[in-house]
DNA sequence: GTTACTGCAAACACTTTGCACAGCT
DNA sequence: AGCTGTGCAAAGTGTTTGCAGTAAC
């Protein structure tokens, strides 16, 4: 399964003229072990670099901008902070719905067509073209309304500051 | 009604010890005339001194900053680039609900509350406190449309970067 | 008279780029 | 052999901060 996606990744790249080379494959090995975190671009770069150490922070910048190109990962920018990189499994259009935690910054999906009816709706009011679309849920998660409830000044669930796994 | 919102927002900012300058003040008229844009900081900088030429960068960020505590304005982030400031006249909970052309840049906005029941059902699948939301449609206007039907390499309906009215 | 605010410039964080060398194909 | 990819360091961009002077309250 994974190395049908690698031979399917590999093609990908053939087909632009992008070479697999060793830097791209442990980076790629970092996206798909952590496909159901968001992680920054330094964080992959840390990661890979275990695996990696000689690998450069531009080379990581550099291959995520072709992997996002390609499709096979996805980015996001939720606030003013970093982006966020995500593995895309199926190389199919996604939407983007995500649910933020204010409180410890967590961020959990949900990959279900919530929106149809309104890019439907949308469509036809404005004749806009519809492509793709991003939503986001700001709140607090559970665990967050519970340490709220308990400590009204306590620590979050989770350090909002995920730096290190 | 101008001077109704100017008082209530003195009153806003005397409120948390916050001073009523003339920099936040010529800021303010900035923001109040260009309520039917998305501005950047820069561009309201560069407007701002063409009332008040002294002002500094560092004014416009941290006036904003200010302005978005007491919910004077919003800030979006759509993309990795700059931030976009908007007016809030009724400072009420705001929804987000934007629609971006991919090609010529241009962002129409929609203010009802077209997610009421997606998101109680995330509420309650989840358990989530939600807050607010943010959602951004991508595709392309009408005029976009046309123009890429008529020349397939054609130039945009409008420069994608409005760096001046 | 306090205290918050300002403008400047320097610092900052994240990301991109120029360059000479290395390595796929 | 040729062209793409790499690592480094330097530059770039948007934003924030330290500081000494200034102005609102």
């Amino acid at each position: 399964m994974v190395s049908k996606k690698l031979s399917h990744i590999k093609e990908l790249l053939a087909e632009k003229d992008y070479r697999f080379t060793p830097q791209r494959e442990a980076i790629l090995h970092v996206i798909v072990e952590c496909q159901h975190s968001h992680l920054t671009a330094d964080e992959i770069y840390r990661k890979t670099k275990e695996a990696y150490p000689e690998i450069g922070i531009a080379t990581v910048y550099r291959t995520l901008e072709i992997f996002e190109t390609l499709g096979i990962i996805h980015k996001f920018q939720f606030s003013e902070e970093r982006a966020l990189y995500e593995f895309n499994p199926g190389y199919h259009k996604h939407y983007h719905h995500h649910v933020i935690c204010l409180r410890c910054g967590s961020i959990s999906e949900f990959n279900e067509d919530l929106l149809e009816d309104i890019e439907d709706a949308i469509a036809r009011s404005t004749g806009f073209s519809i492509v793709d679309h991003s939503l986001a849920i700001y709140g607090y998660c559970t665990t967050c309304q519970e340490q709220q409830e308990q400590t009204d000044s306590g620590n979050p669930a989770k350090p909002a500051d995920l730096d290190e796994e």
